[in-house]
DNA sequence: TAAAAATTGTAAGAAATTTTTCAAATGTTG
DNA sequence: CAACATTTGAAAAATTTCTTACAATTTTTA
């Protein structure tokens, strides 16, 4: 369970749930009806229609029996819950193909996320653009942080300096961490950290072709 | 958690455990040390030694008190579990900033998948360069997935067409599908499906920014 | 309007996972 | 070599998560 201060509803949630609201809201976004019940939810997504109720239950939302759940209120719950309403500046550190690729990501719209600039330590880099951001130099990250309030920053350099890196991003101000190298990084108590690892992904379907069907 | 048929050991792991298990593969690739203890691996991950023990008691390997385990064998236990001794063809579809980068991507030998094609629909990308691979139609996939043997297919394709790509796959024989779409997206029973939306990531860490630390 | 059907909400029970505890084994030190 | 410290391994307890079961509610239909 993951607690929380502020009152209204219990706000608790186990850690599963939440990975399973992030689905809902995916989900829902790309839906045009105005109900939608658990049932529907669960054949979409696999799972039992009483987990999808469960998950739910821990929203400020309540369903109408033979209806289902109105889905711009659940949208609007689920937005809150993941602070999508507030736009998040942030800045990813390496523009290598995958720190490319990240900033002209067009989904970061629609979940209150904007990347303001993109840095790199390569000269010869320095200078070129990635879609409409140019490629600055670290020495600029100080300002940065500070003139668009950044909290977040991707990680997307090679794993030998993605630790030197962030120790640089901390100590600049981040509070966040989201980590696409390949490395097991440490950041000081009250920094977040998300990893990324896209090769965790395929180790689970490898693993799964092999030892089952 | 997930049966398993062969025999030797229990070999059926909770999926949290799974998880972990990736994490310690990670940790471990990066260690050259003989041994290392239990504890060693939780501080280094924030579990608890407990959990790292239990989580390896599923494994067909022992440690040895006051020294720790084995990282050779644990490395083997796990490169096992995980099918890193068998080298996967996989195919990326749709050669945009993502399927190039992850064309690209480095990480992938040591962990027994290679990629060996990259597809696009669009005429002006066709027939071009990434890395080393040259950018085919959709037209190829056949002759690609026979010739390779590949079963596994990334698919980097915008949102609209991610599930037409997947029909297309799944009607020519892959087995696996690695989703990188922003999209749910539904495969027939049999195949598999692992979803890597990164917004699941920021949606964390925007979460846990605002409702605690 | 009353009965029927569909769907939510929740409490209780079951299952899975994590934490606690502690005995056994193996090095290490005096 | 004996006492001690460290570390594993595994059983038991506690906690967390999921499933089951069913009552309550709302719409539909006759």
């Amino acid at each position: 369970m993951l607690k929380n201060h502020i009152g209204r509803k219990p706000l608790m949630f186990p850690k599963p749930t939440l990975e399973r609201l992030k689905l809902y809201y995916a989900l829902l976004l790309t839906e045009n009806k105005d109900y939608i019940s658990s049932d529907e939810i669960a054949k979409r997504l696999k799972i039992t229609p009483e987990q999808v109720r469960k998950d739910i239950s821990h929203l400020n939302i309540t369903g109408k029996p033979k209806v289902g759940y109105h889905i711009p209120s659940l949208l609007g719950e689920l937005s809150e819950l993941f602070g999508i309403s507030v736009t998040d500046n942030i800045i990813i550190v390496g523009a290598g193909g995958l720190g490319s690729a990240l900033a002209r990501y067009k989904g970061f719209e629609k979940i209150g996320v904007k990347v303001v600039a993109i840095f790199d330590n390569d000269s010869e880099k320095i200078g070129t653009f990635v879609g409409e951001l140019m490629v600055l130099p670290l020495s600029d990250l100080q300002r940065v942080v500070k003139r668009f309030k950044v909290r977040i920053a991707a990680i997307c350099v090679p794993e030998e300096s993605a630790q030197e890196v962030t120790d640089l991003l901390v100590e600049k101000g981040i509070k966040a961490i989201w980590n696409f190298a390949p490395a097991i990084l440490h950041v000081p108590s009250g920094i977040l950290l998300e990893n990324e690892d896209i090769t965790r992904g395929i180790l689970s379907i490898k693993h799964m072709l092999d030892k089952k069907g």
